[in-house]
DNA sequence: CGTTCAATTGAGTCTGTTCAACAGCGGTGG
DNA sequence: CCACCGCTGTTGAACAGACTCAATTGAACG
């Protein structure tokens, strides 16, 4: 891991910061000063059009990375989901790490291009899914972000509200609320409380992904 | 621009290939040997869902890149739309300039930064826009696209069929047919023919793209 | 225990789809 | 030269999935 052998290195030039739910790191269009790694929290990307209606690009977890873009202005908005804490460094230094330790922009090079995978499949899902196979591909990719977050077991926190997951999908909340309560009546996923979600069997709703 | 202070050392490791309408240069899941760069013609990218809907990721201009993701397998299917000539790199010899030529990195890594902002709107456009509005800005990204590519007026060629059109903006064929007509009546767009575009105000059309 | 906000559920509507027919155009061959 | 064919694109009519608007339930908190 090149995180791990830049921490020292990292120390001595960011800065911790702490957000409250709702809040926001920085707006599409604002200068692009800083980038940012999240040590504890959610986070969510998204777009705005004039008329409000908003898409989000992505939710963000402990341990991801925002504002890497390396351009003169953020391509999109952030805020806060949960309470979070943010490293924040400048992007100035961000250049002269990438000057003294070449690896760390193979790095970055690397997770923009798994971003880019990812946005790929997200159009797959807007473009062609339906509701219900959206949710599920909802589900199984958090599922799997919070499998390598730790645990291995079937059952995970949802800490987005509904309303964002819709952004997310393409949806309204009802359609998401919906859906939700389908794919439960047929039995391919539990709701132990709102934000919690079990899946008995993980083959079976990825099975509903698609086709 | 650093791709002309390479030609001469890539003239040595690149070979040219040239293909017909509806041929693949890669699939989706096969072994990432080589990267392209699409020196004549218009190429498109996509995925399919196993019952065989399809959604177009990209749209490929002389100049542009394909297959650069340094992932083990390709994420995604190209095909040609027109006839086109490619220049083929093995990815280990991309590895060897990328070593003796560090800035290349940085450019690649421009290059993906431009796609994932490209692929965030395009997000913002399936999961958020009407279907006026999805054809009004894919017919504004593709007159940048000419534009950027010589004219600057405002007439361009359209070098994929309605089909692809459709796939790309998460609409189908008759959808896209009948919006370009609505666009005709009311006067934002003409028709030369099929596959021709004319835009009387660049800003009148584009304030349809949204709100 | 009441307030507030999120989530769910219901009823009716609408945008875009599906299915179907038709038009335009280029290529082929009689 | 023109009739025929195949393919792409356009247009029409009925349908459906998701949306809108509205009411209800549920959960968190003072």
């Amino acid at each position: 891991m090149i995180e791990t052998d830049c921490v020292e290195v990292l120390d001595r030039i960011v800065t911790h910061t702490q957000i409250r739910p709702g809040q926001t790191v920085f707006e599409e269009g604002d200068e692009a000063k800083y980038a940012y790694n999240v040590s504890r929290g959610h986070v969510r990307l998204f777009k705005l059009l004039q008329d409000g209606r908003r898409q989000i690009t992505g939710f963000l977890a402990p341990g991801d990375f925002l504002g890497l873009a390396a351009r003169q202005t953020y391509a999109y908005s952030a805020e806060a989901i949960t309470d979070a804490d943010l490293c924040r460094l400048k992007v100035g230094e961000l250049e002269n790490l990438l000057e003294e330790m070449p690896p760390v922009r193979e790095r970055l090079y690397e997770i923009a291009n798994d971003e880019l995978a990812a946005a790929q499949e997200q159009m797959l899902c807007l473009g062609r899914k339906t509701a219900k196979e959206r949710v599920a591909s909802f589900l199984i990719s958090q599922l799997r972000h919070a499998a390598d977050c730790g645990d291995g077991i079937a059952e995970f926190e949802l800490p987005m509200s509904r309303s964002d997951i819709a952004d997310y999908l393409g949806l309204t909340i009802e359609t998401v609320s919906r859906t939700f309560t389908a794919l439960r009546e047929e039995g391919l996923i539990e709701l132990p409380s709102t934000h919690r979600i079990s899946i008995p069997s993980i083959a079976t709703l990825e099975a509903s992904t698609e086709a």
